[in-house]
DNA sequence: ACGCAAAAGTAAGGTAAACGTAAGGCTGGC
DNA sequence: GCCAGCCTTACGTTTACCTTACTTTTGCGT
């Protein structure tokens, strides 16, 4: 979530209008009303996806476009008063993501825009935050410091275990149950080894957890956002 | 290239019109007339994208659209007689990934569905980089310090099918399932020789993988960016 | 139809990452 | 201070995967 989303465009009415339909779906929008302007927020914020109008005070949004794709292969969707085939197929063309004519409703501009995002982001960003480290679901992966570390079969069952469990207390037994699937019993301190090793990547420092943590009698829980 | 599209219209005038748009861009096509058919076909054919009419003999496309995700996350393109924004923005909530009114010109519809492949499959242009060694997709072929090495038909499918995940892990089953079309147990260790042949071809140090990376437990992930 | 070469599949021994075990050391609660 | 529950470490074991050589199958040209 929480996409940063660039929507250029010269009128103001309809910078208003896009800001306020995408920020109530929790998208971060930033606002530029010129090529030029576009060009400095987009290095600046570097967005997940640019809604382009075509009619722009200095310059074409073919040409902005170029420039864009040039220096990322970020999605675009055009959006244009002209209705004509010719501008539509070129902008489609040239590699656009979708074309949007005006008006249109606010709900196929969130609706496209999702389409988009859910395609382009869909893998990679499959990530979950645990304060400092981030956990890469699809590749098995967590990164800290910009460094990935593997996580082995059994330790990304039990973040997943711990995950999905939103925070609440696992038991001892229910992890037992989600990394050997039958009632183990004779594990828990199997079970201790494996918590130690996740805690060893995940953590900053493993003897002091501030994610993992271990609620003495009952089981463990992830606490996902690290209070000071 | 080489991408299975299944086309679903009940207009036999329409499915020669795709037909032909789309064979001329290299594309298989698939075509079914109803549901029940487009269904089976589907199954068969496994198709890389699906073009969908809303109105369909024996039900409508949605309906059709559920069952089809529900078995596949494949990318959807919606195709309607209706330009009734009800019928748009229901398309497009469902989750489709474009949403074509018809009558449409064939050039949109083949932009269209460039657009969309192009996001789905991280296939833009014919080759790939996969650090030092390049895919050129058309050819079947690798390429690493300027000498082209030919790929199997077993390590294209299994290289195209690490690729399109994306670099998320793919698991052992899902593997098998694309080299051999069916639920075949007892070809892991056949599968692991054609992942030797493969890194034997776009590894520098087969033993030593960059690249086609193994995921103890989990399955294998392929890695675009080798880092040091 | 035949033979050849390339591709695919089989089998078996080897290896190291991941897993499990155990034993001694903490730490908080009573 | 003592016990129970948990931590931590080192070390042994296992199992999933690797590797290679060999056999079978497939596809193709003659």
């Amino acid at each position: 979530m929480a996409y940063r989303i660039l929507a250029v465009d010269d009128e103001v009415a309809l910078q208003n209008m896009i800001r306020e339909i995408l920020a109530a779906d929790g998208y971060t929008v930033e606002v530029a009303g010129s090529c030029a302007e576009a060009l400095t927020r987009f290095r600046a914020a570097s967005p997940d996806a640019v809604l382009l109008d075509v009619m722009l005070p200095d310059g074409d949004g073919f040409s902005l476009f170029g420039q864009l794709r040039r220096e990322r292969d970020v999605p675009v969707l055009f959006l244009s008063a002209r209705d004509e085939d010719e501008a539509r197929l070129r902008g489609l063309g040239l590699g656009a993501d979708d074309y949007i004519t005006k008006p249109f409703l606010p709900q196929e501009l969130r609706l496209r825009l999702r389409a988009v995002l859910r395609r382009v982001y869909r893998r990679g960003s499959e990530t979950a935050r645990l304060g400092e480290t981030e956990i890469l679901w699809g590749r098995g992966t967590v990164r800290r410091d910009g460094a990935e570390t593997a996580l082995t079969a059994k330790e990304f069952a039990l973040l997943k275990k711990l995950w999905d469990s939103g925070g609440n207390i696992v038991t001892i037994d229910a992890l037992c149950q989600a990394l050997w699937d039958g009632p183990m019993v004779g594990y828990e301190n199997t079970l201790m080894v494996h918590i130690r090793r996740l805690r060893e990547k995940i953590e900053a420092d493993p003897s002091h957890p501030r994610h993992l943590l271990t609620v003495r009698g009952l089981g463990y829980r992830l606490e996902r956002e690290a209070e000071g």
